[in-house]
RNA sequence: UGAGGUGUAGCGCAGUUUGGUAGCGCGCUUGGUUAGGGACCAAGAGGUCGUGGGUUCAAGUCCCGUCACCUCAACCA
């Protein structure tokens, strides 16, 4: 094997785990990095990814009843002050336009870093009745958040994400799918991306700016962070306020509505290379990977294999398996290498000896194994091992998750614990100052407000314990 | 913004201490032999050494300035 290869060059996914998510991410040709700062380019084979994520999504919103619409990339700045909290939490992070067709506008225009404000502005305008309601819209775009820090794809200047954006005559309404919603987003990680996540309310300071409450998703990545990988908000009606949403109800009173808001980013694709990647590189979940199988021919130039190779993916395809035939000059023993770093989930290997006897060699990702596959009936064996690579993905993140949650009674333990990669549980009085203290002396940060309540006692104040908490470091 | 580091071929780097013809590996091009875990042989192409100034017969190397990027901290999806 020659001593510059990948596998040998990716640094030890223990030890130097940020270096290795750069080198996957830039190696297997996902990203580049765009000419400013903090900016990527994603090129088609992680773009195909996120289109696959895009069409599983919208059949999920399509079954509640959520339509894809678009709003302005630009926000009158205006917009974005009229809900205090919002401002005061988005602001730092706005990149404005000050200038346009040569000269100085007379309102800043914000680049939205999120829509709830432009799409409150026209909801306002197309809202009058209770019969319009509940009016369930989603778009997909991107935004801009002006970081300090980033990262491909796990936070970077700009990026690609879904926002629904709903309102409700009612508050149970609008709760009820600000859960629902949430749910639906565990469903989608757990079935599509194989990734476990735990769910949960978050705390005051982690919510989102201007909502009532924030609901989140939070992923276990290989080194024991956390990741969030989705949020849903609901919002009440502190943006019905600021924007003017009301509607004339049954009891021919004027209401103000109450809206929720939900989503998920690019950030999912960092979270598929953080929860199953390994030293080999990516490890694509079959549902979302832009390539499912690759075929690779052995000894190519040999009459027959590369007919039989065609003939093969053809069939495949046919059957609906993404399915790729690499038919480039490099060696099997590269190609094997190559798609293995881009984690395509199953590698059929078609040679003189196969053809002979009637079969194929199937190798899959997740675990390395090889089987031998009849080339009658390789379709339905191959749609097959995709759903069994699935779901031991899936099973296989989970138990490295909960193996690695613990519980904390101490704030030493609960440094101990996330220094170890873990997930820590512990009870918590609900106070701000004891959420900073946890900051300020283990680095980690509240993700999720845990249902079960099993503890007694706060961990940094020792008072009566309102919550559980899942304490983490986190990306 | 605080601390540290790096800019030399598409990518990764050496060369800087002690100034003297611009180097290596991978990749790329062409031809051939190969092929079940990153093949081999041969011949090639590719550089204003981040940038501006200074010292010198001579600067990738020394001096002064400047820009960009990376890591850690702080801040955030």
């Amino acid at each position: 094997m020659a001593k510059d290869s990948f596998v040998e060059q990716i640094a030890d996914i223990d030890t130097d785990f940020p270096q290795w998510y750069t080198d996957v991410v830039v190696k297997t040709k996902l990203v580049d990095y765009g000419p400013v700062k903090g900016t990527m380019v994603i090129r088609p084979y992680g773009y195909a990814i996120w289109e696959n994520i895009q069409r599983e999504m919208d059949a999920r919103f399509k079954a509640e009843g959520i339509e894809n619409a678009y709003f302005p990339l630009l926000i009158p700045m205006s917009f974005m002050t009229k809900e205090a909290e919002h401002v005061e939490g988005f602001a730092p992070e706005v990149a404005v336009v000050t200038h346009a067709g040569g000269e100085k506008l007379a309102e800043p225009l914000c680049i939205r870093p999120t829509s709830e404000t432009i799409i409150g502005s026209m909801y306002s305008k197309w809202i009058q009745s209770y019969r319009d309601l509940p009016v369930l819209m989603n778009q997909w775009a991107n935004v801009m958040r002006w970081e300090k820090t980033t990262r491909p794809f796990l936070r970077t200047s700009e990026f690609l994400w879904q926002e629904g954006h709903a309102v409700h005559a009612s508050e149970e309404e609008s709760m009820a799918l600000t859960l629902k919603m949430l749910h639906v987003y565990e469903e989608f990680a757990r079935t599509c991306l194989a990734m476990p996540v735990l769910t949960g309310r978050k705390t005051e300071k982690e919510k989102f700016a201007g909502a009532v409450a924030t609901f989140g998703m939070e992923a276990m990545m290989h080194d024991g962070k956390s990741l969030q990988a989705g949020t849903t908000h609901y919002l009440g009606q502190n943006f019905s306020k600021a924007f003017d949403i009301r509607f004339l109800d049954k009891d021919g009173a004027l209401k103000y509505g109450y809206t929720m808001s939900f989503g998920v980013s690019t950030r999912l694709i960092g979270a598929i290379i953080m929860t199953h990647g390994d030293k080999r590189g990516l490890v694509m979940p079959p549902v979302v990977a832009p390539v499912q199988a690759v075929i690779v021919p052995i000894a190519a130039k040999k009459e027959g294999v590369l007919e039989a190779c065609r003939a093969l993916r053809d069939r495949l395809a046919a059957a609906g398996i993404r399915v790729t035939l690499d038919e480039s000059e490099n060696s099997p023993g590269w190609k094997f290498n190559e798609w293995e770093m881009k984690g395509v989930p199953v590698r059929i290997e078609l040679g003189p000896r196969d053809l002979e006897a009637g079969k194929c060699l199937l190798a899959r990702r997740d675990t390395l194994e090889k089987t031998e596959c009849a080339l009658d009936g390789a379709a339905q064996t191959i749609r097959e091992l995709l759903a069994q690579i699935s779901a031991n993905m899936y099973e296989r993140a989970k138990a490295r998750m909960e193996s690695r949650i613990v519980r904390a009674n101490t704030l030493d333990e609960l440094l101990a614990g996330v220094e170890g990669g873990n997930f820590v549980r512990a009870g918590w009085c609900g106070c701000r100052a004891c959420e900073d203290k946890v900051k300020e002396f283990a680095q980690a940060t509240a993700r999720v407000l845990d249902g079960e309540n099993t503890s007694d006692t706060c961990i940094v104040c020792g008072k009566k314990a309102e919550q559980t908490v899942v304490f983490a470091r986190a990306y």
